[in-house]
DNA sequence: CGCATGATTGACAGCAGTCAAGATGTGTGG
DNA sequence: CCACACATCTTGACTGCTGTCAATCATGCG
């Protein structure tokens, strides 16, 4: 069908999503989703605009985030390619509940409501894999609710690093900005550069730049609690 | 039917979950449905119990909370009848992420994870409503990290007295203890019981044991930004 | 009436945010 | 290849909110 780019349908069979999904089921998705591209920066909705649908990343990466009224960030997550955002809005309420940029040149399916949930009632596992979705959101949201009423940065710090760190390997590369990070954490640049050389400094970690490498994983987990 | 209980079925039709549902799938329901009963302060389930299903309260209160390392706990919401509560480790996980206790005299039904799912499958119905209360809750929690992280106490109890002020009156009711109230704002009860007082000084509210009278919206709403 | 629970108040300390300046790193254009 | 502009990161000094500890006071229930 012309109107459904090269290889959409082999990408959705990737995600979690719309993974396992009949081939036909996974066609008439292909066929509704419109292709999007933003560029680095760019604000794709902002909270309390009237949302239309969600999204699906294909390439780059986005942050969902809130902002203060004095204009301090909280991210809410990063999401990479594969993962939906503002799906939210779709099922409860009309606007978008929170911001969402581009942090790099990203390309996203979306997605438009009506044409999505006339879809859902088709393949009830469309319906099922949603509701897995949200409820892993679910779980992330209330960990990070933990994380912030009852532990402190050095605390919040570790469980970070102790989450990112591959099974087998010791060396964490961070795939966001140390500014993102203490955003992401909730709190500022200032107190996780302060952190980060404490930690060093009690030798727990080694950090170069986006390289943070584990030296004493049980004395991260201690932190973390 | 002599299994289900009297009412079951009246009652699922009064909730956000299940209402709308034809007859006979609301009678399917009730027919899986699980009358349990729990004491004020009983522990309901724990965070990290293998979770079978879930619960609806029926009658009385519960709190979803979590436990920080020294016991400290933060309420991540306060459920009333008619409210699911436990449903996320359905459908993904298997463990309960937090902790449940009854309030009060409490009585759930208790839906069975495996009799829950393939009922599921027979009315797409109730994965549409499932979808909206668990996008509901996400609403709530992204409001709750929002607050937790980019306001302070004072902004956060503004914003509470606010959502539960009624449409056309002006005195709030507290449902739960000032001490709850401070675990649900992610604070302690002595900070809580300073800024009411100070709230009260500075003439925005009047408190009088649980009763508290809003004097001054606009100002309550300057507060919470 | 007495105990248990919850609420309040005071004194104190510490974590972390703000402001400001300097250091480091990165990318671009000449 | 270098130099400059800009963003990011780091460090220092300082302030203040809020949590902790402790004692007192109110409330309600048996």
């Amino acid at each position: 069908m012309a109107s459904t780019p090269e290889g959409i349908t082999e990408f959705l069979d990737d995600t979690l999503l719309f993974g396992g999904l009949e081939a036909e089921v996974r066609e008439r998705l292909a066929s509704i989703a419109l292709p999007r591209s933003f560029s680095r920066g760019e604000l794709i909705f902002s909270e309390g605009d009237p949302a239309e649908g969600f999204h699906l990343v294909r390439k780059g990466r986005v942050k969902v985030f809130q902002l203060s009224a004095e204009g301090k960030e909280q991210i809410l997550h990063v999401l990479w390619p594969g993962e939906p955002f503002g799906e939210v809005a779709v099922f409860a309420g009309m606007n978008y509940p929170a911001y969402s940029e581009a942090m790099e040149r990203t390309e996203t399916l979306f997605f438009r409501r009506d044409a999505f949930l006339n879809l859902i009632g088709s393949d009830p596992i469309i319906a099922s894999n949603m509701l897995a979705v949200l409820s892993l959101r679910l779980r992330q949201f209330a960990r990070m609710i933990e994380n912030l009423s009852l532990k402190e940065v050095p605390a919040r710090l570790a469980a970070y690093l102790l989450s990112v760190k591959p099974e087998d390997r010791s060396k964490v590369h961070l795939s966001i900005s140390k500014s993102q990070l203490a955003n992401l954490l909730g709190t500022v640049p200032e107190t996780l550069s302060r952190v980060l050389s404490r930690f060093q400094s009690q030798g727990m970690i080694r950090v170069k730049g986006r390289e943070i490498e584990i030296l004493d994983q049980e004395a991260l987990e201690e932190i973390c609690g």
